[in-house]
Order: structure tokens, then sequence, then C-alpha cells
DNA sequence: TATTGTTATACTCTATAACTATA
DNA sequence: TATAGTTATAGAGTATAACAATA
């Protein structure tokens, strides 16, 4: 190994890097969206505080009335031990309710409060604005077969 | 509010669950999708401690030798402050080497080190392997769609 | 034994603010 | 004033291990 101190290299040319491999990789491009995705999300609901994990958990609990953190956790890819805070982030806004489940001690039982589906109604159409202008330059075909896409792995 | 206990809920029938208005959102089988192949990126890289976002710091380097951590930062979407710990551990690793940069004394010219060229097309292999399984239900036609898409939002 | 919820904990990635040394 | 790199810090998401109560 050299140890003596390197030469200098000339400035270069900027302007736009080359993409180099990442952009033959379909996980990079995959990364990369989802992050313009998640901070044009942020900025679409900013004020709310709402954020797309826990969207995500209360959207899931709207369609499922009944069904526990398990279950949503499963549903969505969320471990149960991270489930714990984000119900009761949902709780605590009163977004979501706990009853206790029939036929089984241990679960809770969760819906929607019905001060929970008016705000969730409210952040639907405030999310469904900020993907139609993300996707403003995409055809109704296009945005259907990338969803089509992305659906099959595993979403 | 009423503060009475509340009643119990009959189990639900299980299964799975509907995925209600998620199933309707690009940006949720973005993030879903995103994550499945980050999962699955880990598992091909273990062993190797590479990531997804230092893998990226390196692919840039490796394609534009001599550019600086800025250039890196900006072409891949990652701020200033975040970079320094990216590339020492890069450096720290023996992949990336710092040296001067001529005609601009604040910053440093990042290049692969020989021995990361040797690793990082180590890596290269195995992503490239990791992605054929991954997509391997896909066709080289539905792969480049799916990247063109991507590609439109931004990354 | 397995499941439901929970706590504790750690790691990765991202974000902002403020500082330095250069330009 | 602006830029390149840095430090400090915080928030968000995810991961594992271990526990109590229940099945």
């Amino acid at each position: 190994m050299d140890t003596a101190s390197p030469d200098p290299v000339p400035p270069e040319r900027e302007s736009a890097l080359a993409p180099g491999v990442l952009d033959d990789l379909i996980g990079y491009h995959l990364r990369r969206a989802s992050g313009v995705v998640a901070a044009d999300f942020g900025r679409a609901l900013a004020g709310t505080g709402v954020r797309q994990v826990p969207f995500a958990v209360a959207a899931m609990v709207a369609a499922n009335p009944g069904t526990n953190q398990g279950a949503v956790g499963r549903a969505l890819g969320i471990k149960r031990a991270n489930m714990v805070a984000l119900v009761n982030e949902l709780t605590d806004a009163g977004v979501v309710e706990r009853r206790p489940a029939m036929g089984n001690r241990r679960a809770f039982a969760l819906s929607l409060s019905a001060a929970g589906r008016v705000m969730f109604e409210e952040w639907m159409s405030r999310i469904l604005a900020h993907e139609d202008g993300l996707f403003s330059t995409f055809t109704p075909d296009e945005r259907a077969t990338l969803t089509a896409l992305l659906r099959r792995l595993g979403g």
C-alpha cells in the first residue's frame, strides 16, 4: 500500500453525473421513485400530520373493521412490535378505536371512529389530488401498467 | 364522548384482509415494492455488509471518477450532511479514495481504489443475480417498461 | 406450543441547523 | 455571498429479542 501524498486530480466537467450501472437496476429506480412520491406525499399532507405508513394502517382498518393489529401488520408487511406505536398514534388521534375482540381475549378489534372516518376521507381526497398531480404526465394506461407491475412484486 | 365499556366485536373471518383504497394508490404499491426489493437486496448481499445506499454512492463514484461528494449527493438525492458518513464508510472499507481536487481546495476528488473496483464488480454481479431472481417472472419488455415508468418520476 | 400484544433496543435513512474553510 | 465538507441532532421506519396473557 502506498501511503505517500496522492496526486491532485483535475476538476470535473460537472453538469450532471453519469448514472453508470445504477441506470440498469430496477431496485435503484424503485427506491428513487418511492422517495420522490413519499416527499410529495409529505408536502400534500402537510398540516395533517399524516404519514404514509400510519395512513396505510388506517386504510386497512377502514377496509376491514373488526380486524386486529397482527392481521393489519401481516397485510402491510409491518412487524407486530412496530404496529404498537402506530395503532397507539391513531387511537391517540381519535382515528382508530380499540374494542375487546369476541372469542379472543388477547386481541383488540380495530375500527375507525366516526370522526376517524371523516378525517380519513379528507386525507384520501388530498392523497388522490397529490397522486393526480404527480402522475399528471402519465396516461391512465401507464398508471394502470405501473400499478400492475408493482403489484406483482408482492405489494 | 361515551366512556362506557365498549361492546365486544365478533372475530373476523381472517384469511387475508381487503386492501381497500390502498390498492388504487401508486405510492402504496411503490413503497411496498421498494421494500420487497430492498429486503431481497439485503439477503443477496448478506455477508458483504453492503447496503443499497452506500452501493449507489460507490456506483456513482465508479462511473464518475474524480467527482466530489456534493455532486454525488445531488445526483442521488442525498443531502451533503448525510454524504459524510457514507463516504467515510466507503473509504474506511478501502473502496473509495479521497484525493485533493485540483483547483478547489475545499473539495476531494473521489475514485474507487483498485481493491474497490474488484469489490464493486463482485457486488454488482450479486446484485444482478438478485434482480434476475426477483424479476424472473417479468419479461424483458416488462422490466424495460417498469424501469422507463419509474425513471419518469425523477430517479 | 403458538399467538397477541407489548417493551426495549438498535440500525438505517433522511432532515435541519450551524459551523469551517475556501471560492 | 455562495459552495464543500463537516458536526450535531432529531425523526421516521424497520429489525430482533424477550416477556405476559391467552389460546
